[in-house]
DNA sequence: GTCTATAAGCAGATAGAC
DNA sequence: GTCTATCTGCTTATAGAC
């Protein structure tokens, strides 16, 4: 009877939990309905009984990805620190976070090349994208001669290329030049110095 | 009789023409033969007929990229400029063609995440990755004091990080930030004098 | 809610005529 | 070398018992 009744919260919590890690690593196209079944413990069939197609469950997955994703972009903007200390706070964090996470960001740019309607379905930008402050804070410190003058679109842009690339292309660009895992790891190591290094000084010349 | 024996090499060109375009855009598991049969002016049968399965089919066009991507990568550093103008010239030229070839590194990075057995079929690391005297270039200037120490590979993966991670996240960004087409194009522009600007403060500063 | 069994559709691959 | 027709196998999706 409890088990009857068991809430299917736990289920579809845990064929949430296994379409998302199939659906990141293999794409829509590459994933299988049985591997999310297997990886849940339970069989394709219970999968249409909780979300009667495929593309239902994927449009969820990118609807949960979403809240990981950009939060973390803009989240951090907000703590009232020095300027450049948020700066390299914000950036070593997000190559920490790249490099733990490197399918989130390759499954969006994937899935917004191949599956966009679906994207949009998905999409919530209620507080996602607080750039708007972020040139506010910029123009700020300019204005007090910090730093340079420069566009929020383009500073995101740069940072957002420096922590996620290097991350989604560890394979890429391991197989090019010859680096093992580990000399690649420590490379990324390095970076959490060197990026914040480039970006400051970037922002600090000229500035008038 | 002379239509009978047209040398095969004319629909090979057509065929893998099209796959390249359909692969590209769609990946692997999302390609389809009907697509590229199409795409091609022929049938399913004669893809058949000439690469056996799609597999085969696949790896030529793996092969073919390769020979587009790399080259781009090392060829600028040979030539004798002044070593600030190599390093604009090199990050001008690869916005264009990361702008222009979106699909050719995501292919790639997508590639090394889901069929790595594939790829190193097809790699021929012969010259393509002349990294090496890459860094002499930097230790020479770096002992005349013009810029400082700095790893090659550092160098490298900061500049392809500025230079191909906007083109491929176009639609991931413009979505985000609700950009319109234009403006992209426009910041894009942008980015081909802010880039060096980035690279070469970066190369300059605290130099002794 | 969860299972087994099965249907329905599609994509890759082959047979065989021309 | 190119085509039409067909097969085979896999994948999503449903039917129906428990």
């Amino acid at each position: 009877m409890k088990n009857e009744h068991k809430d299917n919260k736990d289920t579809e919590m845990k064929i949430l939990q296994a379409a998302r890690q199939v659906f990141l690593s293999k794409g829509y196209e590459g994933a299988r309905m049985q591997e999310i079944a297997d990886s849940a413990g339970i069989n394709k069939a219970l999968l249409h009984y909780y979300f009667r197609k495929k593309e239902n469950l994927f449009v969820e997955i990118i609807k949960q990805a979403l809240g990981d994703f950009f939060p973390k972009i803009t989240n951090i903007w907000v703590k009232d620190i020095p300027f450049d200390d948020r700066v390299r706070q914000f950036i070593v964090n997000y190559i920490s976070f790249s490099l733990e996470n490197p399918d989130l960001p390759r499954f969006f740019i994937n899935v917004l090349y191949q599956k966009p309607e679906l994207f949009v379905t998905g999409i919530h930008l209620k507080d996602y994208v607080k750039i708007l402050n972020l040139q506010e804070i910029l123009d700020n410190e300019a204005k007090s001669g910090r730093i340079k003058q420069v566009d929020a679109y383009q500073f995101i842009i740069t940072i957002l290329s420096l922590c996620i690339f290097p991350a989604i292309s560890n394979p890429l660009l391991r197989t090019t030049f010859k680096l093992s895992e580990d000399k690649f790891k420590e490379m990324m190591e390095e970076r959490k110095e060197i990026v914040p290094e480039i970006v400051l000084n970037w922002l600090h010349i000229n500035n008038k």
